[in-house]
DNA sequence: ATTTTTCTCCCTGTTTTCGGGGAGTAAAAA
DNA sequence: TTTTTACTCCCCGAAAACAGGGAGAAAAAT
């Protein structure tokens, strides 16, 4: 059995020794190196392609969250795991939208970075408790975006994501659909902006994922 | 006891740093330089004669394999380790053919390149895990389904083809592979005239349904 | 030895995608 | 009731995809 390997992100020097001596003691995991800033990291961390990504949400340039965002888009695979120090709403549902796999509190203790990178590399989420019960104040669903990404769809937007991964071009399906072509490239732009893809091939991909075509 | 001399041939510097930290941590082990330009590691590669020769598969000018098959020719008793990002069946029989010693994946962990290296240094070989699956799944699928829509393509063709499934855009499929935009919109023409479809997502389904990604 | 295929790269031009807006109506939720 | 979401359609500009061609070098097949 292979090591889980890990990248950690994090602008505090001492941060990244603690996290490292911790990872160091947990069996089964490997730190592969840290960077300081975001922006190297979103250089580099595709080169290495890690099991899991360990980012600090407050840092200079580019927030934590920004930067999942983005290498995610390159590595749809990429396992993640949010650091923060403040808590509030906005910001636990947008990790959740990202599809960070795991929201713990900077002042952790040993046992629940153990529990979450544990969770994490089995491909499970995890949120430490604060972090729940910041979302159950207002929000109902915490485990919708964690389980099926076409659950944030609606079923027009399923429809269309279905035909184009048919591989039928916008004017096709604006045709079978009868509506304007710029209908369904509104539907394309709310889809990609759902599911965090960029292109049509990310669509297809998810769609094939999820079951939504053969 | 002497240490094992060992030069690296990689084009991407952050690999090159990678790959000789964990050097650097492997007794016995020694790395004399390392090299960007694979054509000038054909030039002073004989001079050093190496004990081993770690060579990255992806580079600009002259790929790792065809560098190795001249360097074979100098010096026939030189080892080599070849790196690769992406597998595919021909390109791993064609390392066996030239005398690869050991082949591995370049998402490998330290602990791979340790075993890897020491079993060379003692003259034996070393095929990680995914080298191996990839020759027998292929030996083994190619008595069932022999028509698949996947055989008339090239294994440069197919290379490109997975990554035009995960999602990557022209211009990251060129830079991943060094090679032009123009020559990747060459090998997706071909794929679409090959396969008989007229997007992406025509392309991305077939790969699918043909188990080139997941 | 000759032919075919592969792989690389280029040109021209048209169409589509992509990303950013906005806007009106209707329905649904708070 | 107010606010939000879904659905439809539009604008713009930059980027990419698409379609057709060609060309040279190397490798593979014949």
């Amino acid at each position: 059995m292979e090591n889980t390997r890990i990248i950690i992100v994090d602008d505090h020097q001492l941060i990244i020794d603690g996290l490292s001596r911790i990872i160091q003691d947990i069996s089964g995991f490997e730190l592969i190196t840290a960077y300081h800033d975001p922006l190297e990291a979103l250089q580099k961390v595709p080169v290495w392609k890690p099991d899991i990504l360990l980012v600090d949400f407050e840092m200079p340039h580019l927030n934590g969250l920004d930067l999942i965002r983005k290498l995610k888009q390159q590595i749809p695979e990429l396992k993640t795991v949010l650091l923060t120090m403040h808590l509030d709403h906005a910001t636990v549902r947008e990790a959740l939208s990202v599809g960070v796999n795991a929201y713990i509190l900077k002042n952790l203790d040993e046992f629940e970075l153990r529990i979450s990178l544990e969770k994490v590399s089995k491909g499970q989420n995890y949120y430490s408790a604060p972090v729940t019960e910041v979302l159950n104040s207002r929000s109902k669903s915490i485990q919708k975006t964690s389980h099926s990404q076409l659950e944030s769809l609606s079923s027009r937007e399923r429809e269309v994501l279905k035909l184009i991964a048919e591989a039928f071009s916008t004017k096709e399906i604006a045709n079978q659909l009868s509506l304007e072509i710029s209908t369904i490239e509104s539907h394309r732009k709310s889809l990609m902006r759902k599911l965090n893809v960029h292109n049509v091939a990310g669509l297809v991909r998810i769609a094939v994922q999820e079951g939504l075509v053969s």
